[in-house]
DNA sequence: CCATCTTTGTGCACGCGTTCACAAAGACAT
DNA sequence: ATGTCTTTGTGAACGCGTGCACAAAGATGG
C-alpha cells in the first residue's frame, strides 16, 4: 500500500493497536460488499480472502473490538459492519474541508468514497482569488480568508491539504489554530504540528520510489547475479567510485515469459 | 501518513530492511532541500529533524547502506543524494503508464513530484473511446487496445491504476499479463496479482477513516473520561464471557454527544 | 603528538505485530 | 442427549523495528 506514518509515536488507543486500527477500513470495505450481495454470513477464512489478509490475523483485530462471530458459523456481517463502523466513528457526520483545489485537490473533491463513508466535503479552500466562486465538484471554492469561519460554522475537525509544498505549513498551522486536529496531508512536506493533532501523510512519489527501489531488486537479481555479487562484496565505496560501470549492470528486464530481454531501452 | 502495505510477505531486500526503504525516499527530499541551499554536510541530529524522524533511527537506516559519513562532521550531502538515488534506483529512467484517465488519473499526469524523481509518464491509457486522444498534461489519452504495445514499446515496468474499483483487477490482469511487475493501485480493491509482482495500494478513504477513529477517540476522551474508565478495566475475559453482557457493557460509548446507540441490528 | 570535543555507527533491550496451533464453543445430525 | 464437525478466540513463540546509550572514529586546537 501506499501510505506512511508521521504518526501518534506510540499510543495506542483504548486497547486497540494502530495497525488493527488501520485494517478496519479494509474489513469494512470487504463487508460492505458482501452485505450488498445479502450475505448473511461469512467465516474468517473467506473474510479474510476478500480482504488480502491472514485469516488468524483477522480473528484477532476483531477480538480486540469484543466477541463477535459465532463459532462453527462465522460472523454476522450487517453486526460487523455496524460494530465496526461504530468503533471507526463511522455512524456520525464529520466535516471535512479540502485546502488547495489543483488538480489533486479537484480530484479528491470529485472522489465518491469519502461521502460514502460519513464524510461531508464541507468545503473547497483556496487561495487564489481567482479560483473564489468557481465550482468544483459543485461546490464554490471560497477563499482562504473565509478559512476560520467555515471551520467554525461546520464544526469541522479533519483537514485535507493538497497544496504545493511551499505552503502547506502555514495553511496546517491555520487550521490547527482554529481548531483542526486531524490532518491528511498530501503535500510533500513534513508537517510539525502541536501535541494532539494527528497528521497522516500520502506522498504519491515516494510509493513509486519504493516500488521503483523493488523494481531495481528485481531486474538486478535475475539478470545480474554475477554483478550483484560483485556489487555486494565491493561496498558502496567501488561502486560511487565507478557510477558508470553500475549504469551498465541492470539492463535486463524480465518478459511477461520466459524470454530473457535484450538490453536496457536507451 | 497514507499508505497500506499489500507486500511481500518477509522478504527483506539484500540487507535493508522495509522500514528503512520507505524512509529514504523523505531522507531524499531532506537532502535535496538542503543541496539546493548549497549546505555541504548535515549531522544527523539536522537531518532527522528535517525529515520528521529520530536520530538514531536515520543512523540505523545510513548504516544498512554503507558507513558514508564522517564522525565529528556529519554526512556529505552531495554524496549521500547520490547514495539514496542510486539505492533506490532512481539514477535511470522508470517509464510509468497511468491507466483510468478520471479525475484522480488526470491529477496524476499533472503531478510534477513524478518526472523530478526518474519517473517518466510513458502514456496515459483510459478505456473510453471517448477519451482517446485528447492531451492531458501534454500527452494524448490512448486506449486500452493499445496497452501491450505501449507497455513493451517503452519497456514499462511499473503501473499505475487509477480506474474505479470494479475495473482494476482486469487492468492489473492485463498489465501483469504484459510484463508489468509493479503497480500502483489508487482503486478501492484488493487486487490479487502473482508472485514477484509488487502492488503498493493508496487508499483515500481508508485514511480519512484512521484520522476519524483517533478523532473520536479524542473527542471521547475529554467528554467521557469515566466510561472510558470503566471499557478499560473490563478485561476481554469478561466481555468474552457474555456476548450479551458485553452489548449492554458498551451501550455508554463516547459519541461526540454522548448518544447512546441502541441495540445491535437483527 | 596529545587532549578534547563532536558525531557517527552499533550492541542491546524492549515492545509491537504476526503467525502458529489448539482448546473451547457452538451448530447440526442422529 | 450425545457425538461429530466447524470455526472462533487466544496463549505463546518469534521476528522486526525502535530507541537508548556508549564506544570508537575522526576533526580540531594547542
Amino acid at each position: 500500500m501506499a501510505t506512511g506514518r508521521t504518526h501518534r509515536p506510540a499510543t495506542r488507543s483504548r486497547g486497540i493497536p494502530e495497525a488493527t486500527v488501520a485494517r478496519l477500513p479494509l474489513y469494512l470495505r470487504a463487508l460492505t460488499a458482501l452485505s450488498e450481495r445479502s450475505v448473511p454470513t461469512v467465516s474468517s477464512e473467506e473474510l479474510a480472502a476478500a480482504a488480502g489478509v491472514n485469516s488468524a490475523k483477522l480473528r484477532k483485530d476483531f477480538s480486540y473490538l469484543g466477541s463477535y462471530g459465532t463459532r462453527g458459523v462465522g460472523y454476522d456481517v450487517e453486526y460487523l459492519v455496524y460494530q465496526i463502523s461504530r468503533e471507526l466513528g463511522l455512524t456520525q457526520d464529520w466535516p471535512v474541508v479540502i485546502v488547495g483545489i489543483g488538480n489533486l485537490g479537484a480530484a479528491l473533491a470529485n472522489y465518491g468514497g469519502f461521502a460514502s463513508r460519513g464524510f461531508r466535503v464541507a468545503a473547497l479552500i483556496d487561495a487564489d482569488p481567482a479560483m473564489a466562486g468557481k465550482p468544483v465538484a459543485g461546490l464554490p471554492v471560497r477563499h482562504t480568508d473565509e478559512l476560520e469561519s467555515i471551520i467554525r460554522d461546520n464544526g469541522v475537525s479533519i483537514g485535507v491539504i493538497a497544496t504545493p509544498a511551499g505552503a502547506a505549513q502555514q495553511v496546517c498551522d491555520r487550521l490547527v489554530a482554529h481548531g483542526v486536529t486531524s490532518i491528511l496531508n498530501f503535500a510533500p512536506t513534513v508537517l510539525s504540528v502541536p501535541e494532539g493533532v494527528d497528521v497522516r501523510k500520502v506522498d504519491l512519489s515516494i510509493e513509486l520510489q519504493i516500488l521503483a527501489f523493488h523494481e531495481q531488486r528485481k531486474a538486478g537479481e535475475e539478470s545480474a547475479a554475477p554483478a550483484d555479487l560483485a556489487a555486494a562484496g565491493a561496498t558502496a565505496a567501488d561502486a560511487a567510485a565507478s557510477p558508470a560501470a553500475r549504469a551498465g549492470a541492470d539492463g535486463g528486464r524480465k518478459g511477461p515469459d520466459g524470454d530473457v530481454p535484450a538490453v536496457m531501452p536507451a
